[in-house]
DNA sequence: CATGTGAGTGACTATACACTCACCATCTGT
DNA sequence: ACAGATGGTGAGTGTATAGTCACTCACATG
């Protein structure tokens, strides 16, 4: 039961954060309802509440299973490195989270996760995600702590180049601020 | 009467949108209710809504003024700054910054604002913000526009830092990513 | 005194939402 | 054939919340 199959629920449970990634992205925690996450899903919300015990658990799990594809993107990208530079691994793993985040529902996540950090849980699991990113940013490319400390400065600009829709139609002040950052 | 004397209704506006710096710092757009906001002001729910049309528009004027205070905060640490060079200028505008932000409401404000983005109102208020910071920046320093993105990049770290909580009892990794950075 | 005006409120409405519960349906092992 | 586990739902409940409205009170002016 443990090993490769997967029960319906479980099947069911991944479906919904599928779909729970959607919706909060979309309009964040407390703005995005149970109901419309189940609906989302094709299911009711009752039986959203029988997979999850609540909405804070449900909000986590998804911001979870967020990382958990950022940490493997980064990973991606650090293998594909043509170059095995502490720089070269910075920027090729810059490159595959810019991929990732094609479609804003990740980088949204992670803005809404920011501003319900103060429900304990979600702080928690904010913490937990940046720091294993950045673990994981700082093993895998070798660099000094200062470049690894700007890759995710530069990470948390990308994210405001999008919130502020700076990347479609930028106005021309915005390349002061967009010039060279690679996003979607 | 556009002079120098306030009616007493501009007054408690400027009241109310004090106490709705520090309710929507707390909480958030959509975690703040307008009731909570008007008893922290000392008035009735009913009253607020005299004073500002919606809750929208007064999130919106709230956080008009925190840009207001933080531009004044960049101008106040350039005309303070020891030495004329574009680096010194933007290290003075941090460090001013940086003092601003002390008591954190400013600086939440911020990342709420950038999570209820999508609400149009919202979002071309934080574009206006953000085009006059980085254009302040800019201009005030002469700094070159890799230095102003830089600027404005590790500022957004510092949000990260401080909605993470890791400016308090930091664990050992985070500095990392704190290291260097002026915040409270 | 009469009258008008701006400050301020209590009480209400309409709705939306997190969460619950009693219940049905379908499969599975014996 | 049937007992029980597992998947799934319709119909609620209680509460919070944005926004409204009819109203009172203080005071100024003619």
């Amino acid at each position: 039961m443990n090993t490769t199959k997967l029960s319906t629920a479980d099947v069911r449970r991944e479906a919904v954060v599928a779909s729970a990634v959607t919706m909060f992205a979309g309009s964040g925690y407390l703005g995005t309802s149970v109901a419309a996450i189940a609906e989302h899903a094709g299911i009711s919300q009752a039986y959203v509440f029988k997979l999850f015990p609540s909405k804070e658990l449900l909000f986590v799990t998804t911001l979870e299973h967020c990382f958990d594809l950022v940490l493997a993107a980064l990973e991606r990208g650090a293998a594909a490195s043509p170059d095995q530079s502490p720089d070269a691994m910075l920027y090729a793993m810059g490159g595959a989270y810019a991929e990732l985040i094609g479609d804003r529902s990740l980088l949204m996540l992670q803005v809404h996760a920011q501003s319900a950090a103060s429900v304990p849980e979600i702080g928690a699991a904010l913490r937990k995600g940046l720091r294993a990113t950045t673990l994981l940013a700082k093993s895998r490319s070798n660099a000094c702590d200062e470049a690894v400390q700007r890759f995710i400065a530069y990470g948390q600009l990308c994210h405001l180049i999008v919130v502020t829709g700076l990347d479609h139609n930028p106005p021309d002040w915005a390349s002061l601020i967009t010039a060279g950052i690679r996003h979607p």
